[in-house]
DNA sequence: TTGAAATAGGACTGATATGGTACTATTTAT
DNA sequence: ATAAATAGTACCATATCAGTCCTATTTCAA
């Protein structure tokens, strides 16, 4: 299925929020704007602070905040903060995991397309997931791995 | 993590033996071939044999026998045969299955995001997964949702 | 005609990952 | 001091995944 976890959904809805606000936020307003609990939301919400992509601060009156642009996040290292490495199989994550990797001489190419898929969500910022499509971004250019 | 099932990765090598193959093979000639046991393999062809991506031959000297040579057959097909369609998240699945649906306006990027990597891994065709890399095929083109 | 070889189709099980919740500690403003 | 908030950890229920097994059914060949 190729998908991304939940919880990464909701992380990038999250630093939308947060985006769109600019100032600090808490948790429990958080929650409510995504329309999830509240410790699940936490929970997220750590996850990004130790990924250094919000800013958290404790006590009364605390909450968290981002400070870097909308336009300046990609959405893979949102997705990264919280699932790890984009990878598409374990052997392209790290090399001696694969129990046929002698035998297999197809790492390298795996490697290259999950490279490839990085880089295309690397190239979405936060800015574009929270605008609306327009015409004029509908266009694609396409990743390949052909020779051109 | 962003990963494919270890399914899937056999899958993947299956289909390379047989369209280098070209004739007939056995499962449990694929199953020693990629070093998994026989019935795994077994279960994965018959995933493919229903998508269509294979045929199969019931009886003594039955088997398993690709018709399209390597170079027409896609990465992504072999991807949709086992996990079925690509999709990142499950709203842009299908609708009604995300449960903060109205108030996420997200939706149609994440579509977008889910097409452009589907259609990298359709532009990856299973002759150039197994061969090996080279210099010339290094160059990636990327995927973008921002306007040129 | 019989038997062996092979796929088809389920059913089942153990392991792992995921999603969600709860509890306690720590920090900070009032 | 107290209340509000995050930090950290642990826990459980569920779903998915990977692998195995069993019973048809088909087909070739002796």
């Amino acid at each position: 299925m190729l998908r991304i976890s939940k919880l990464t959904d909701y992380a990038i809805l999250l630093m939308v929020e947060l985006t769109r606000e600019g100032e600090m936020l808490s948790a429990h307003a958080l929650a409510d704007r995504i329309h999830v609990e509240v410790p699940t939301a936490g929970k997220v919400l750590k996850q990004l602070s130790s990924a250094g992509l919000v800013e958290s601060f404790r006590g009364a009156n605390g909450g968290y905040r981002v400070n870097r642009p909308a336009a300046n996040i990609s959405v893979a290292e949102v997705i990264a903060a919280i699932e790890g490495p984009i990878a598409m199989t374990e052997c392209s994550a790290e090399p001696g995991l694969c129990n046929v990797e002698d035998s297999c001489n197809l790492r390298g190419n795996w490697q290259r397309i999950s490279m490839a898929v990085a880089r295309a969500l690397e190239d979405v910022s936060l800015a574009e997931m929270s605008a609306p499509m327009t015409a004029s971004r509908a266009r694609l250019n396409i990743i390949t791995l052909n020779a051109p």
